[in-house]
RNA sequence: GGGCGUUUAGCUCAGCUGGGAGAGCGCUACCCUUACAAGGUAGAUGUCGGGGGUUCGAUCCCCUCAACGCCCACCA
């Protein structure tokens, strides 16, 4: 009886993406909206910045959020999922910056600031929109009338409003420091923006003559001689006995025959290098701090590109790289080198650039982080905000324990100007944050502005206020400030805890006093499958839209949700998803078994007494896996709700539930036909339900032919919740044991390498009443699973047949008469072989029953459960005696 | 150097407050059975990194060694 089906073998994702995306737009589905929750729950999007294409990170964070902001919708919560991009100062200008110098041999400086920022303007506009529709693509359920980019207007008042408020608090200073200078940006860069890597280098042992008695020559170690031209003292630990004499007096700089004075410090390593440290405040941070300590002049010996100045004369307009061969042949020249051997070291590199970074004094803006960071860190201790997995606070806490003040400016143009004044008349500097016309103080018009931008994170750091609207109060009003702030869940990953979570955490708490979101959910690095980063230069990257058009939006996002939990590495390999991909077509395929037995369906489940044995079990078993996505949901465990629903779908559902559907609907019972048809639609339509926040296309998709209100979308239904009246431990017993007959009787038919088409006649035996009844409930089924013809039910007191394919469980014997078609040797030798394995496991219980120590000390429910046990290896072991017995 | 983390089936990983070792993929055999070959049925596979300790009992707790990874600091 072939059964008309005109629904697709195959699910076609294209179709299904493109046609729901819009009808949730249309109806204004990701809009906040009050729910049975009487709460709110608020997301915020980690802007991606506008540099280029989106990879598989970003589907990572678009997928685990937009999974957790689809559950809590269902849930009825009122929710908010903000999104935005961020100009990403350094690394934007720098893509910019370099196609223009591609197509137009042009640098910045031949544009001039403005018309460079226009051209800056014009390519955001273009990835910024390419950002939104690969985002759609990923079927993001954000509020798009939210969407903010760093660099609009309120961002931009938000940075100054904050900027000024803690210049006027003295927490902003301008200062001659020692800074990490990127020679190919021509920027100060944080500290956080340096990379060390190792390198091979060299160390330099050089003679340093001294004054006041030429018989002696000081030997110093330095692992960059091109910096003599800058140093302005030696250095000796006062406590070294060979030196300290020494100190006081004059030492000469070798080529360009400086004096400069020989001095104690402690800093001084005895042990390291010769114990002779020359001392180059303008150009190593240590050197710095001894420069300072004893009031040390600084000597700048580079150009802002990292070439030589005019201090270096001998090595004037080279490279780093040339000056040290040019200086090393000068000092081989003059017989000043003593040693140089092979010596590998870390040196700072720019995280943006990957260029060496020069330590270099300039003047900076820094922010003084003290205070605020003690703030954010007992945010954090006190639970006011929780980091899931847990283990990451240390991250945070390392970071923000041991503040170092923030190196805020940056020497770009692409970023938030500095909302600092100067005149030009007198000395007035001040902050303000709307643009002035004439000086704070002398009122004289000729003022300008402080030439350079705020670093990216600043404004990131204000993101949680600005996105809602602060400060501007007719804005706060219009997007529900005090209802959304602080927001409910941050979804990041850890490589920004520091450059991102703790500054929110600091900026929002200095502005508010409230940390701006409760739960922070660390997510893993998405890496290839062999666990490297995915990266341009390895060309490992796998892109997301190649992945969503392949494979479809569902697949990737469930492969996403399925890999991630409280890990901190992703490995990725398409493949997988390619094995999800199937396990949404295998979906598909079980709504194309129940779609025509549809309209039989009634819209309300029929009474519990009509009720199928086995419709009782798949609505307990559905109700635990309701239980165990919201409970894993609820704490970031993507992978343990997308395991749950997937086991289920696969193994109960459709191995099993299906199944045992067909012998009814194939046949003439019209009443249980309702019934049964009913059962599978309700299923259905909570299956659905539970994997919409994960894969939403196919599910909403379902839906529609589920739903016949075409108003009522999927993506705005309740989630399934747990419900204890459907709760059947007993039925789901045995449920669990007629599947281990049947398996059973399968497992014998494939043993002695039966057809399928084979049909056979089965001998059960067990003294397990329920079961007994139960099985014989279930007989037709039975014969339908695994093509039995014929077959007896008997107590374990009724005589086994002879010679039969056998097995046996813990509860059943069964036989399979075969007398004379089977080998008989092949048959003792299988039972023999379970006999030894049940024989090792009951020996193990049975020990630990023998064992006094276990018996007076193990409690009494596992004492119980290790006598249940030995109880039921000794059952199977009896059975397993029974059938050797039949074969003699 | 300081800190964090990892080591479980061929691969990728899960195993909650100690109490019979799990999943997916892959693999093997047989099947185009009327939802699905992007499928079905059955099956094999582990000294839970090594050593020691605590415990009646350790994949889980403690110590130690080893390998690997990440973060921070450091251009003598």
């Amino acid at each position: 009886m072939e059964i008309e089906n005109n629904l697709p073998k195959t699910f076609d994702p294209k179709a299904a993406e493109d046609k729901w995306y819009a009808k949730w737009l249309e109806n204004k589905c990701f809009k906040p909206k009050a729910g049975k929750q009487k709460r709110t729950f608020t997301v915020l999007m980690p802007p991606p910045n506008v540099t280029g294409k989106l990879h598989m990170g970003h589907a990572l964070d678009a997928t685990t959020q937009d999974a957790l902001i689809r559950y809590k919708r269902m849930k009825g919560f009122e929710t908010l999922w903000i999104p935005g991009t961020d100009h990403a100062g350094i690394s934007t200008q720098a893509v910019v910056e370099k196609l223009i110098w591609k197509e137009e041999k042009k640098n910045r400086h031949d544009l001039g600031r403005e018309e460079f920022l226009k051209r800056i303007w014009a390519w955001k506009e273009q990835y910024g929109t390419e950002i939104v529709n690969q985002q759609q693509k990923m079927g993001v359920s954000c509020d798009w009338d939210y969407s903010t980019f760093t660099l609009d207007e309120i961002p931009n008042k938000a940075v100054k409003k904050f900027f000024v408020m803690l210049f006027n608090e003295g927490l902003i200073y301008q200062s001659d420091y020692i800074v990490n200078w990127d020679p190919v940006l021509q920027s100060a860069i944080s500290d956080a923006e340096v990379e060390h890597k190792e390198v091979r280098g060299h160390f330099y042992h050089l003679k340093y003559k001294v004054k006041e008695d030429p018989t002696i020559e000081l030997v110093i170690a330095t692992t960059r001689p091109e910096t003599i031209f800058a140093d302005t003292a030696v250095a000796v630990n006062p406590n070294d006995e060979r030196f300290k004499d020494l100190i006081g007096k004059t030492a000469i700089i070798p080529i360009c025959n400086r004096e400069i004075p020989i001095i104690g410090d402690e800093h001084v390593d005895i042990e390291k290098g010769t114990g002779c440290l020359k001392v180059t405040p303008g150009h190593d941070f240590n050197d710095f701090e001894i420069g300072k300590r004893n009031g040390l002049p600084i000597i700048n010996i580079l150009n802002k590109d990292g070439t030589f100045n005019t201090n270096a004369p001998e090595i004037e307009g080279l490279n780093p790289k040339d000056a040290r061969a040019e200086v090393e042949r000068i000092l081989i020249e003059l017989d000043v080198l003593v040693e140089k051997k092979d010596h590998v070291h870390p040196v700072g590199h720019g995280q943006r650039s990957d260029e060496i970074v020069e330590p270099m004094v300039s003047k900076q803006w820094f922010l003084n982080t003290t205070a605020m960071s003690q703030v954010a860190v007992e945010a954090v201790e006190n639970g006011e905000m929780t980091f899931f997995p847990k283990g990451w606070e240390n991250t945070y806490f390392a970071w923000l324990k041991s503040p170092k003040d923030w190196c805020i400016s940056r020497q770009l143009w692409w970023g938030h100007q500095i909302p600092v004044y100067y005149c030009r008349h007198c000395d007035a500097k001040w902050a303000a944050e709307e643009t002035p016309s004439e000086c704070i103080d002398c009122r004289d018009t000729d003022i300008f502005q402080d030439p350079d931008v705020l670093d990216t994170w600043f404004s990131s750091g204000l993101w949680p206020l600005s996105t809602l609207g602060w400060p501007d109060e007719k804005a706060m009003e219009e997007k529900g400030f005090d209802k959304f702030y602080p927001n409910s869940t941050l979804i990041t990953g850890f490589d920004i805890i520091f450059f991102w979570v703790a500054r929110m955490m600091m900026m929002g708490m200095k502005v508010t006093g409230k940390a701006p979101f409760k739960h922070t959910y660390i997510h893993a690095i998405v890496r290839d499958k062999q666990g490297r980063k995915m990266s341009k230069s390895l060309g490992n990257g796998i892109d997301p839209l190649d992945m969503v058009s392949k494979y479809g939006a569902d697949a990737m996002r469930f492969t996403l949700a399925a890999g991630s939990g409280y890990n901190r590495d992703l490995n990725l390999d398409p493949e997988r998803i390619e094995g999800y991909r199937n396990f949404v077509n295998k979906l598909w395929n079980a709504f194309r078994f129940i779609y025509p037995y549809l309209d039989k369906a009634q819209d309300e489940l029929p009474i519990k007494s009509e009720w199928h044995l086995h419709d009782k079990w798949i609505l307990a078993e559905l109700n635990t896996v309701a239980k165990s996505m919201n409970e894993s949901l609820d704490v970031y465990r993507f992978d343990d709700a997308s395991s749950a629903i997937y086991a289920f779908v696969y193994d109960k559902f459709c191995s099993w539930y299906i199944e045992l559907s067909k012998n009814i609907l194939y046949g003439e019972d019209e009443k249980a036909k309702i019934v049964r048809a009913t059962m599978l639609k309700y299923c259905f339509r909570k299956i659905v339900a539970l994997l919409h926040p994960i894969v939403p296309f196919i599910t909403e998709e379902i839906w529609s032919y589920l739903e016949s209100d075409e108003t009522k979308l999927l993506a705005v239904q309740d989630y399934v919740e747990f419900d204890p009246s459907l709760e059947n431990a007993e039925v789901q017993d045995m449920m669990n044991r007629f599947i281990e007959v049947t398996t059973g009787v399968r497992n014998i038919r494939s043993s002695v390498n039966m057809k399928p088409k084979d049909e056979i006649d089965v001998k059960l035996f067990t003294d397990d009443k329920k079961l007994a009844k139960f099985i014989y409930d279930s007989r037709h089924f039975l014969k339908d699973l695994a093509n039995v013809k014929s077959g007896t039910i008997r107590n374990k007191t009724q005589e086994r047949p002879k010679k039969s394919a056998s097995l046996a469980t813990v509860h059943t014997e069964i036989f399979i008469p075969l007398e004379g078609i089977i080998d008989i040797n092949e048959q003792v030798n299988r039972i023999k072989k379970d006999m030894e394995k049940t024989q090792n496991e009951y020996k193990k219980v049975e020990g630990k029953l023998n064992n006094q120590n276990f018996m007076s000390n193990a409690p009494e429910e596992v004492r119980a459960e290790v006598q249940e046990k030995a109880k039921m290896f000794q059952d199977k072991l009896q059975s397993l005696n029974q059938i050797l017995e039949s074969f003699l």
